[in-house]
RNA sequence: GCCGUCGUGGCGGAACUGGCAUACGCGCACGACUCAAAAUCGUGUGACCUUACGGUCUUGUGGGUUCAACUCCCACCGACGGCACCA
């Protein structure tokens, strides 16, 4: 009997689909509704073997979920808006809609091939009226609440694909579509205010269960940061500077400001001084230079994001020459500068800048010469108690070939430091240092450079003398004059232990790890600043105090307000492309902005012959001009619809709850429906959604709460992401490298239960990596031996041989546990253990434990478990709604064990005992064995150590 | 630069809470069946030394803790992913 693998999995997916057994009722008797899905693809016409990848482990996982008594939904539809489609008709010159809905046809044929449960009757296709009518209506209810928002600023413009992007769609500064350099473009566009629910998007991550790593990438986007709003006054004008700052600890130490060149203040300033043609009212404080700080501002207008980054993040800017601000703290004047390296979106667009405590702010400074005051003494080394305390130097000395003098203790003990040591009572600091060198090294002609202005507090403990330092530390630095030296004065603690060393700074770099040291260095010769936390200095009565303790108590001092900041930015859903959603708003001359009304929903994209993208940034849609006059809804009058369509992403945001209500004609869904199915229990899909449709879904559910028609606040109570399968060359696939592997091929060579199983079993689901083209051939093998083991069923032999029970109960528990935990690669190679075991014994296996073998290769294989079950056991289908098996816990142990001897570390033995061996007993027979004796002949037995069910080690 | 994940045979990968490293599969070699090949079945398969019995080494590298380390600690190297002038 030959196994048509085609012929049966054709006949089961029919069998399956006349029955509609997958379409899910909303309430089954005695049954808990489990809401499975899976991430509906874009129908781009071919389902490819990374969709495979998502859809065919994700099946397995419902099957397993429903023979579990679950009431199991696991919808599937098509997200089928989208750049793709419109460029994809340019270029054959047919209809986007036409286009979309012939992909949507061939996919649906590739995706039933898979023989996945899917609900069809569900299906949801976002393109279509009956759909994104609920996209406008959505869009209204965000508008009516002040959520959507018009704005003209500068967006993130794709030259290429002719639209604005939102933020989450420009990756390294490119268009994340097309790789093409984003460019700044001021356009009025739609926004979504997503930053409002910043905290709760942030917060509420801690009750997913998501990957962790899914979890902190949506954190670090979202970006929380605490601090205080400051205001800076401005000498002569009555407008002030307001500054967020996540370190008001160090304000003492602001010797400058720096606005955003697109910062409101500077664009004022220069519009007043401008009608005044240069010259200035009386009185009234103005920008001395406006020439060149306008100069500035338009330079940096044409720069994209990738020129920013190209320049290598060299500070530029220009002084506001005769604008003074005054440092609140101390009252003393200070510069006030435009630079691009403030940005216009983030906090106020205006920084108070502290070149001794902040990287950025330090470069500038020496650019421009600012001065750097230090008002934080570092503090490093670990906490002592009850620290004895000293006054300390670090010696840094230069050559004239710029090399650095060190001492090498080698590498186990203390390895290469500059030189150190002890200030003397009455000793002053720069002769201490120098008496140091001289002592460790011998060298006396030091020329002094520099002295630190702050002292580093440094903790540590000695060994020597057993108890803990607080070390102040001055840091000291020198040039070699000449080489002339002196005996070196060493006690015996020293002597030839170390070796005095010149090396290279590159070296310095690499192997001086002794905080204080390394901090010596990179303050004189890296010339970095210290943005760590330390003890206030040159900050008036705030000295002594800790950076956290002075933080709250500055920002009163200044009348400041603590403020908490997030990275994430507004969500702009504008696009000005043809297919995608219109949004639904009238702009009238007189009443502004002004919603459709519901009763004129959905406002239809209008069928267009030319739909090609604009380099005005003006949609496709302007150009109907039948779509584009209307009537004003509230006065009457000539109005013009809104002509952009909305991203693509609006639509994914909550097509998982349309699929609960996907035919509704009166509302997006029925409240009481999405109660019963809502949240989705398991969401499968890829992690490259993490910042946009995992954070955009995460929003709208919040949203939707919000004005009532939900209950829950987090749409996915559990996440799983499938890697990416790599072409055989480990390289991405694609099809200039050839390395695309065809899984409709994969279907037509060995089955649709073939590829299902070794997609399980390639390796971590999680981690995807390189397609192997003969691995699948295992797979392939396993279920022909599957199948034909089944040769061996004896309807007459009712139950299995009692030797085979403990491997029979302990697969159903692996198996079971493995696909609950998405580890499908153990799942089904725990079926191959049992297989290659029981055919050892064909006749052990009784009528039961077929239909279990059958069971548990169901998710796997579902169409071969089925003929299994219904050709061969003669049951009645369908096995993939049976329960799955009960395994006996009592039966999963085994009433033997192998008893490993280890002698000295090595194992040099085993044999096998009962489970329930006492340890006296196990340690009796270990004795006796020859092996052991021979090893323990002569030789005391130091210890034994007796692990129950696993080993016995011996140490001699 | 910061944050995160991960490094195991020729390859994909397994290993519970520190307890026989390399399960399972691919590939390869040999054998059986065959006129022959494919398919199938059987045996072997980390490296090195050894005729053999056996021994030594091995989970990115170097150190440490332990009777025992892929697993824990420290330092480093490499790969991948996220963020990146975010004040």
């Amino acid at each position: 009997m030959t196994y048509d693998f085609h012929k049966i999995e054709k006949k089961w997916q029919a069998a399956w689909k006349k029955k509609g057994q997958y379409s899910a009722k909303d309430q089954v008797k005695g049954k808990d509704n489990f809401y499975h899905l899976v991430m509906f693809p874009y129908p781009s016409g071919n389902l490819h073997i990374g969709h495979w990848y998502n859809f065919a482990p994700a099946d397995v996982y419902a099957r397993y979920m429903r023979m579990q008594d679950k009431n199991v939904m696991s919808p599937i539809g098509f997200d089928a808006f989208g750049l793709p489609a419109e460029n994809a008709a340019i270029k054959n010159g047919i209809h986007p809609e036409k286009w979309t809905m012939k992909n949507i046809k061939m996919m649906r044929t590739q995706l039933e091939s898979m023989g996945n449960s899917y609900d069809w009757s569900r299906m949801v296709v976002t393109c279509l009226p009956d759909y994104y009518k609920w996209n406008q209506w959505l869009f209204l209810q965000l508008f009516h609440k002040g959520l959507a928002y018009r704005k003209k600023a500068p967006a993130n413009w794709c030259p290429n694909d002719k639209t604005v992007l939102a933020n989450e769609q420009v990756v390294d500064g490119k268009c994340e579509r097309c790789g093409t350099d984003v460019v700044k473009k001021d356009i009025e566009q739609w926004l979504f205010k997503i930053t409002d629910y910043a905290e709760q998007l942030l917060n509420d991550l801690d009750k997913l269960d998501w990957p962790e790593r899914t979890k902190l990438a949506q954190k670090n986007w979202i970006g929380r940061s605490e601090g205080a709003e400051i205001d800076f006054a401005v000498k002569g004008l009555k407008e002030k500077i307001k500054v967020f700052t996540t370190r008001p600890d160090t304000l003492f130490g602001a010797t400058y400001m720096v606005l955003a060149p697109e910062h409101p203040l500077v664009a004022n300033l220069l519009a007043s001084q401008m009608k005044s043609e240069k010259a200035l009212p009386a009185g009234r404080q103005g920008i001395a230079n406006w020439g060149e700080v306008e100069k500035y501002i338009a330079a940096t207008k044409k720069k994209t994001d990738i020129d920013r980054l190209a320049e290598g993040k060299e500070k530029t800017g220009v002084e506001l020459k005769s604008i003074k601000a005054i440092n609140p703290a101390n009252k003393e004047e200070i510069p006030v500068f435009i630079a691009d390296y403030v940005l216009s979106t983030y906090g106020t667009g205006a920084i108070m800048a502290v070149p001794a405590h902040d990287e950025r702010d330090i470069e500038f400074a020496r650019k421009f010469n600012i001065p750097i005051r230090y008002v934080i003494d570092p503090v490093t080394g670990s906490p002592q108690k009850n620290p004895a305390e000293k006054d300390k130097i670090v010696a840094l000395v230069e050559n004239a070939k710029g090399e650095i003098l060190t001492i090498n203790w080698g590498a186990n003990a203390g390895g290469r430091l500059l030189i150190g040591g002890t200030v003397e009572s009455g000793e002053d600091i720069v002769k201490t240092a120098k008496r140091e060198v001289l002592e460790e090294t011998g060298y006396r002609n030091l020329k002094l450079i520099d002295v630190s202005k702050e002292r580093v507090h440094h903790q540590y403990f000695s060994y020597n003398r057993n108890k803990g330092f607080l070390a102040h530390t001055t840091l000291v630095y020198f040039r070699l004059e000449n080489n002339e030296k002196d005996e070196q004065v060493l006690d015996d603690t020293e002597k030839g232990k170390f070796s005095v060393e010149w090396v290279t700074k590159d070296q310095v770099r690499k192997e001086i790890n002794e905080s204080l040291h390394r901090y010596t260095f990179d303050k004189f010769i890296e010339g970095t600043a210290y943005s760590g936390d330390g003890v206030l200095i040159n900050s008036g009565k705030f000295n002594g105090l800790t950076s956290e303790g002075a933080k709250g108590k500055i920002t009163e001092f200044v009348g400041g307000t603590t403020k908490v900041q997030y990275r994430l930015r507004d969500w702009l859903i504008s696009r000005q492309r043809y297919w995608g959603t219109p949004i639904p708003i009238i702009h009238c001359p007189k009443c502004g902005e002004i919603a459709v009304p519901e009763k004129e929903l959905p406002v239809k994209l209008p069928p267009l012959k030319d739909f090609k993208p604009a380099d005005d940034g003006r949609s496709p849609l302007a150009r109907n001009k039948k779509f584009l006059h209307t009537k004003c809804p509230k006065c009457g009058g000539a109005a013009e619809r809104d002509t952009d369509t909305m991203d693509t992403f609006v639509d994914s945001s909550w097509y998982y709850l349309r699929y609960v209500d996907p035919k509704n004609k009166k509302r997006p869904f029925d409240p009481l429906r999405v109660k019963k199915w809502l949240p989705v229990n398991m969401y499968i899909g890829g992690a490259e959604h993490t910042v946009l449709h995992l954070l955009y879904s995460r929003f709208f559910t919040k949203f939707l709460r919000d004005i009532g028609l939900i209950k829950f606040d987090e749409p996915f109570k559990a996440l799983r992401h499938q890697g990416i399968i790599l072409g055989p060359d480990g390289q991405k696939m694609s099809k200039s490298r050839g390395n695309v592997i065809d899984p409709d091929k994969l279907v037509r060579e060995f089955g649709t239960d073939a590829v299902r199983t070794y997609l399980c079993f390639m390796g971590e689901y999680s981690k995807g990596g390189p397609w192997n083209p003969t691995g699948i051939l295992g797979a392939v093998r396993f279920l022909e031996r599957f199948r034909k083991f089944f040769e061996n069923y004896n309807p007459k032999k009712k139950d299995s041989d009692k030797e085979i029970q403990p491997l029979i109960h302990k697969t159903i528990k692996k198996v079971g546990d493995d696909i609950a935990s998405f580890q499908f690669n153990t799942a089904v190679s725990a079926l191959m253990i049992m297989l290659n075991e029981l055919e050892q014994k064909p006749g052990a296996v009784g009528k039961s434990d077929f239909e279990m073998l059958a069971k548990l290769i169901a998710p796997m294989a579902p169409h071969m478990a089925e003929e299994l079950w219904v050709s061969v056991l003669k049951n009645k289908p369908s096995i993939h709604f049976s329960s799955w098996p009960k395994y006996d816990a009592a039966l999963t142990k085994e009433n033997e064990f192998e008893l490993v001897v280890q002698i000295n570390g090595k194992v040099r033995d085993s044999f096998r005992v009962p489970i329930d061996i006492t340890e006296a007993e196990a340690k009796k027979l270990t004795l006796e064995r020859e092996v052991v004796k021979r090893y323990l002949a002569g030789r005391e037995v130091k210890r034994v150590i007796y692990v129950p069910g696993r080993l016995i080690s011996i140490v001699l």
